[in-house]
DNA sequence: TTCAAATGTGGGGACAGTCCCCGGTTATTG
DNA sequence: CAATAACCGGGGACTGTCCCCACATTTGAA
């Protein structure tokens, strides 16, 4: 299932020496410059540095939605396989806070992640649109546990906690390149808990 | 003070004919553009649907914030003398939640936006930092009065929920270019009220 | 050796931002 | 009021960057 798609991405690496080679040499150069500059970032710099030509780069990765999941996918797996063992956990609550802030901290990575992986929700066609996909249905199998254990209001549904999570990976994304979880604990903390004081 | 800044911009307006015909033709097809397109569209485009040369556009806004910040100016204005009113309204906790939903809608009408803003908020320098400086310190005021009644939590500071607003500024301004005020303030209220449910 | 697959140079198109000469506007002077 | 000079704003054209593709060439595998 899942495993199976998301690992899918495994097939499409060729099979001639040479093309291995390069495309490997791209997705690590991808890693590093989007570690760097944020997804945005020129492709043709990715090739350069790469030592390849662009359109080998573009042969591979026809549109940078593409080369951004690829270069996700074994994070993205992680990520995944957490919430699968989340979903197992005594804590509903704690489950559900910890997912969510896994899943900030990997969609705040990179700069500019968050727009890419929100862009790519709708559409199902693209890489990042099924590593997307599986984040919701996780997201929503937790979300629905916390609810039936009444940790969780009743009237919250999957695609607002998704906004909220997003919104925040969006914030902590864009300054401070690398994803600040302390204050996107913080931020988390403070929409789950509320705002309002209670009174007594 | 306050209004004198915001509407200083005034002041930058030329004073020979021609050159203020074309100023005013480039704000009014900015907005357009920026509200069909985001404010992050050609440069160029807008010059040439003003009937202008980019390097008359170049002259009177050197970059691209000072731009979108005079596109705002007014509705800036408008929501900085709501924010004045609110403060002296009765309701601390009202007042606070109605100029949260304001300055998202203010911030999520183009697409884009938020970015701008959260980038500008930093340096001083730039006509858009200055309109952000403003909204920040209105923030800053309800959000000490209303903690100061007892109604928000006391450990929340300003800068956190700057950080939520514009989290969901940025989401409601990703789709559906238009701010979607229903969402906002759906997705607000979750914020302030918090998602987990009370015991009794 | 043969041939399909992979490569990368080089170019077209779009965009941001700058330069600089030209033409019109405003101020000045007779 | 009229003519002229100084000046200010206009915009075509240019540089540099980026995305993406066409095509001639090379390379690996059978």
């Amino acid at each position: 299932m899942t495993a199976t798609e998301i690992t899918d991405w495994e097939s499409r690496r060729p099979k001639r020496a040479d093309a291995r080679r390069n495309y490997d040499a791209v997705v690590e150069a991808a890693r590093a410059a989007f570690a760097r500059d944020g997804v945005g970032t020129s492709i043709d710099e990715i090739a350069r540095s790469a030592g390849v030509g662009n359109a080998t780069l573009y042969r591979h990765f026809p549109t940078r939605d593409e080369l951004i999941a690829v270069a996700l996918a074994e994070n993205m797996a992680a990520v995944h396989k957490r919430g699968l063992e989340l979903a197992g956990t005594e804590e509903p609550l704690v489950a559900l806070r910890e997912w969510l802030l896994a899943t900030i901290a990997q969609i705040g990575t990179y700069g500019g992640l968050p727009g890419s992986v929100l862009d790519a929700a709708g559409r199902e066609g693209s890489l990042l649109g099924v590593t997307c996909h599986h984040m919701q249905e996780t997201t929503r199998a937790l979300l629905a546990r916390a609810q039936e254990a009444g940790e969780i209001r009743a009237d919250v549904r999957m695609e607002e906690l998704f906004d909220l999570a997003a919104g925040i990976a969006w914030v902590i994304s864009r300054d401070s390149g690398g994803a600040d979880t302390a204050r996107a604990g913080r931020l988390l903390d403070l929409a789950l808990d509320g705002l309002v004081a209670r009174r007594a």
